[in-house]
DNA sequence: CATCATAAGATAGTCGAACTATCCTATTGG
DNA sequence: CCAATAGGATAGTTCGACTATCTTATGATG
């Protein structure tokens, strides 16, 4: 197909296409000659990739490249698609973060639910995330550390069987992405939740009746 | 104190001070005269405070400027405060979101876990985000709902204990926002170990022999 | 065979967010 | 008194992500 119908088909706009080929991003059609150029289903769902993981996921064009690139090639193998997990996460969850000290306390959670894990990126970012926290002065006990695995056990279950059902790369890696940023969203809110509710456990109501914020009527 | 000691004391150069004084997130000072004003601590405060939010937690000026304006007046009175921390909560974790739908599954937890929540943004916030997620194929399940509720509330826990302590109103709101803001990138880092381990249980090692991706020797 | 709409490709412009640099004026310490 | 500096206002910069324009070359039509 043409530039003009992959930008129906994918819902991008015909600049930003260009804009896209020019920086890398999206690869050339097959140049049928100097100014006519094809266009298949793989652009189609190249485009509604990227289009998911800013909109949705919120990634700049330069994380977006990182999980683009890592996905070329794979394809159906079991293999392969978790070593392309393990990118996405990696550049998702930002866990190739800057940290010159490191924890032992993930380490301890990875024994304390006998994890099979063995020195893997995420384990190495847990600790150096843990030492930041301590640093920052907010630290986090065994027993809070152990909730968080035991939650975190329940959510990964569901992810992996969830993106295990995609056929095609980019449904695999939206699915995943996706998957993650809502949790994300999700565990936050109900810390909010548990946070409100906790409040007035200790100090009765918890929106003042005499603030000056917004009321609830 | 003068512009240029200020921007000693607060680490933020007098231009960007002078943009912040522009679009009024920061109050100006008492006018001496037309060419001098004198800034006090607040005003060093209130600077690191902006800092704070904006490199730490990733807000843009917008939204430091909501939880600036929310944190006026308010100083230690206990209530206050409790309103104060649920518009950071607003703020931080965009609890005002856009969703027409709602699902009952939030109140279900509140209920399991015995929350004395009574119909706050956090629990509307968390109902509405549940209905998106189904929405986008993402389904929660109870257990998982509840493994949540539990890490949560050890999270609520910590994070109140810790935001107690604080004395001006600039270190209440940072603690409570930098703890949300890391407590939110440990869980997922958590996630991302849990699924490394469930992949590794399910399918043997994680990173492929074979794969074309970044190896570890 | 001429031609005119259209596509592909390249170049430069736009937009918002968050600053940053410059200019002008008033004052003030030496 | 007068050059150095503070304050305030205005305009310029940077970055990311496009968007609009301009150029050249077809290719279908008459």
């Amino acid at each position: 197909m043409r530039l003009a119908q992959l930008s129906e088909e994918s819902g991008t706009s015909p600049a930003s296409i260009k804009f896209y080929l020019r920086t890398g991003l999206l690869q050339p059609g097959v140049a049928i000659n100097p100014t006519r150029a094809d266009y298949g289903d793989g652009h189609v769902r190249r485009l509604r990739l990227i289009h998911g993981l800013r909109s949705t996921v919120g990634l700049g064009l330069e994380d977006v490249r990182r999980i683009v690139e890592a996905s070329a090639g794979v394809e159906t193998s079991r293999s392969r698609r978790l070593a392309l997990l393990a990118t996405v996460q990696s550049v998702v969850l930002r866990l190739d973060g800057d940290a010159d000290a490191a924890s032992p306390a993930g380490d301890a959670l990875v024994q304390a639910l006998a994890w099979p894990d063995e020195g893997s990126e995420a384990r190495s970012a847990v600790n150096r995330h843990l030492a930041v926290m301590d640093a920052a002065g907010v630290g986090v006990g065994a027993d809070v550390l152990e909730a968080y695995g035991r939650a975190a056990d329940a959510i990964a279950a569901a992810q992996l069987a969830a993106t295990d059902l995609r056929d095609t790369v980019e449904d695999f890696i939206l699915t995943a992405a996706i998957g993650m940023h809502l949790h994300n969203q999700l565990i936050l809110k109900i810390v909010a939740l548990a946070q409100a509710s906790q409040s007035i456990r200790r100090y009765g109501t918890g929106t003042a009746p005499d603030a000056t914020g917004p009321g609830r009527p």
